[in-house]
DNA sequence: ATATGCTTGAAACATTCGTTTCAAGCATAT
DNA sequence: ATATGCTTGAAACGAATGTTTCAAGCATAT
């Protein structure tokens, strides 16, 4: 087995993958351009992962790797507000990191497959949002007391993902509606202090 | 002019592809597919539309008519709470109103439109989003107070449209973690209060 | 009744898609 | 050196796409 030549355009063509893929979505993507930026032949990607659908889902096991049980970060002796905003900051720096390219089309990817659902959105859920559903959840409970309904947890559960994910949703309309607003990339900090400032005070309304 | 075959097929048409639109998106969605619905010749949609895209443009046209300046509806003598308490139902019964499938597609096509920006975008956002952006930025200008900077201003915005909004985006996800929440669609009242309260809490704790 | 203009229908158009084929290339093992 | 097995490259495949063509149909107006 050579390492070098072989491994490289079948790595290659998984980097072009997630970039195409991110770019145009799973329908408007073709093979021939991520095989043209992968600097490989067309029938590239049915040799290395037998299928466009199969490429696909490799692109998603890399991007959504199994082991990603991350959410043993948080430092359990914290305050339950204090867990919240760190869970508010992890999820914002996540989403809004600049540093890897990765990052951002990990999250365009999985925004595509919320919009248009297609039979890998289970594995996504699992591997991705779960585990941190499991922890938000985690947190609340704490912060809304044993005696909150079930039905008061998931919705503000869901409310709080909403106040992160909606940033990355509705971006192009807020870049119609106030081009002029302040860059959630920038003041991320901001952000965060908002979000978590804005949910502390709704669960407070929710308890009370 | 005749009108009965003439309109109908035309109409038709343009009915067909709201469906086909919404459901499948319009990279998806073929033409002979819209016009099988249609039960019309697949040289219908350039006969009447032109193009795909036009008829696409049409189907814009149709479901985010430019006359739609509702937003005088809500009257004004009420106090800003009571306002934005209407605002957030009026919003989520168009979301989650069951009656006309037409509004139901509308907002698919507008979510897919978000995940996947056309050129058409702007026109929505213009028709569509503008005049309750601006309605219930002034309602929230009421609340928070004259103090209150424009970057917390527009924050809380996006929130409140983040919480009505991502009901509608993560569905499918929360489908996925919990398959046994309580429908949106069923119990209206009750996520229109829960966001009310939810919302307000936010609020305050950006005033105090 | 005849002619005109708009609409439809069947067929084919050219293009693009994912996929397949098969020979050539190349490294490694014998 | 020879053979084997994996990988690449060019070409073509069949299917599906949006679009076009053109003759036939049909209503209306003269």
């Amino acid at each position: 087995m050579n390492d070098s030549p072989d491994v490289n355009t079948k790595s290659a063509l998984l980097a072009a993958a997630i970039q195409v893929f991110a770019d145009k979505g799973f329908d408007s993507a073709t093979v021939r351009d991520i095989c043209g930026r992968a600097k490989a032949n067309v029938a590239a990607v049915n040799y290395h992962y037998g299928s466009k659908d199969g490429l696909y889902a490799a692109v998603l096991a890399e991007i959504f790797p199994t082991g990603e049980e991350r959410h043993a970060q948080i430092t359990p002796d914290l305050s339950p507000e204090e867990r919240l905003r760190e869970f508010i900051r992890g999820l914002a720096s996540d989403i809004f990191e600049r540093g890897s390219d990765t990052i951002a089309q990990r999250w365009a990817i999985f925004l595509r497959e919320m919009a248009k659902p297609s039979g890998n959105l289970d594995y996504i859920v699992q591997h991705h949002v779960q585990p941190r559903a499991d922890e938000l959840r985690c947190i609340l409970s704490e912060i809304l007391g044993p005696n909150a309904p079930d039905t008061t947890l998931a919705y503000c559960s869901a409310n709080i993902w909403a106040l992160m994910l909606d940033h990355l949703l509705i971006q192009p309309i807020l870049d119609r509606l106030t081009p002029d607003r302040p860059a959630a990339d920038n003041g991320l900090d901001l952000f965060v202090d908002h979000v978590f400032r804005f949910s502390l005070g709704g669960l407070k309304a929710m308890k009370g």
